[in-house]
DNA sequence: CACCCGTGGGT
DNA sequence: TACCCAAGGGT
């Protein structure tokens, strides 16, 4: 299959043959591939099958800018845990963010419980099947919405996640860097859904751009659509998707406070509701600026009044859009005092370091307590 | 529409 | 090392 497929390309880049345009014959060698090579994942049933609503809805979640790699094991903890969505539904948000800890992005974790509440509340238990009904619930945007239609239900819908937008921008050799060329792959990847197996096919589509039609170094001769690809014709693939500029990543700088106390229990806080690392624990710090703060002015956000001991070197941790780094100071503390705790005292607890992996616990965080308790 | 929102792995 | 990127959604 491999040589035959390279010949076809070389011949091709020899004799200038004409390109056949993607099209329903390529749908065809598409699924044909699917079938021999489909990734084999936890929360597929088979092909030509239609797969457990609830399984579908929360690997999609899951799988949202994360990769298949890091969602496994979170998705058999979960499934494990929670075996339908009326079970989610009935979970404390608590342990929801507990088992999503370190899979980041976690508006996502409050999302799902959110929406396993509205279907068991609203949908009785059950998903529903349309995209427009699936894109009214929270977390479901659509992406999701036309992934669930299609591989839960057979939908005839469209998924477009950054696979598809690469593997049609490559099929059609579309110049026009993203964002904007979004509408027009949108419309192309429509033209090729087919009416009878849009589950498979919008599948068969990620699984290409996972493994065949990759970012870098795509494996053209091997693929399964080479001959119908305007961008492998013109050794244009590599080069596809284009993209707009790219924002600089600003730095920001802090000081986490790390109290133990003596029986090994450290001081975490949990964050507000909204934004960053939301409803997540923290050691409690200074704000994060541009620049570090004076010791005297980080010791007025410092939780309590103690000897706080420098630990040296820093924590550094890449966020999307920016790049923490963080001084810690440490402190250690008897059992049994009063202290005198900041104005948020009520969204501290002390929680003991046997006990630390069971929080929810984001790992930058992780990171903190790991570098200020690395001498213990 | 631009920005916010995590993390780990690959190159 | 520094950068890219991954089955996006919310605002």
């Amino acid at each position: 299959m491999g040589a035959v497929q390279e010949n076809a390309a070389l011949r091709r880049r020899q004799q200038q043959l004409p390109l056949r345009p993607a099209g329903p014959l390529t749908v065809k060698a598409l699924l044909a591939w699917y079938e021999a090579e489909r990734r084999d994942l936890p929360w597929r049933y088979g092909p030509r099958k239609k797969a457990d609503p609830y399984r579908v809805w929360l690997s999609e979640i899951m799988l949202q800018q994360t990769t298949v790699k890091a969602v496994v094991p979170y998705f058999q903890k979960f499934v494990a845990r929670w075996p339908t969505v009326t079970a989610l539904a009935g979970a404390q948000l608590e342990e929801v963010l507990q088992h999503w800890a370190g899979l980041g992005y976690y508006s996502r974790a409050r999302n799902l419980k959110a929406c396993a509440d509205a279907i068991a509340r609203d949908y009785g238990g059950e998903f529903p099947k349309s995209e427009a009904e699936l894109l009214k619930l929270p977390g479901i945007g659509p992406y999701t919405a036309a992934a669930i239609s299609a591989i839960a239900f057979g939908e005839k819908a469209t998924p477009v996640d950054g696979n598809v937008e690469r593997v049609v921008s490559r099929l059609f050799a579309v110049r026009q860097p993203l964002p904007g060329a979004k509408p027009e792959i949108r419309r192309l990847a429509a033209t090729l859904t087919p009416q009878r197996r849009a589950g498979d096919f919008a599948q068969a589509m990620m699984d290409l751009g996972a493994e065949i039609c990759t970012p870098r170094k795509p494996s053209c001769l091997v693929c399964p659509l080479q001959q119908d690809c305007s961008a492998s014709a013109q050794n244009l693939a590599e080069l596809l998707p284009m993209r707009g500029a790219k924002a600089e990543r600003p730095s920001r700088y802090g000081i986490a406070f790390l109290v133990q106390r003596e029986d090994g229990a450290v001081l975490l806080r949990q964050r507000p509701e909204a934004g960053l690392l939301g409803g997540m624990l923290e050691v409690p710090s200074t704000p994060w600026g541009d620049a570090l703060p004076a010791k005297k002015e980080a010791m007025r956000a410092a939780p309590v009044t103690t000897a706080w001991l420098p630990v040296p070197g820093a924590v550094v941790h890449v966020f999307t859009h920016f790049r923490l780094e963080l001084i810690v100071y440490r402190a250690l503390v008897p059992i049994d005092a009063s202290f005198t705790l900041w104005a948020e005292q009520e969204r501290c607890r002390w929680v003991h370091r046997r006990d630390l992996h069971a929080q929810a616990l984001p790992s930058v965080m992780k990171k903190v307590i790991a570098h200020g308790l690395a001498d213990n």
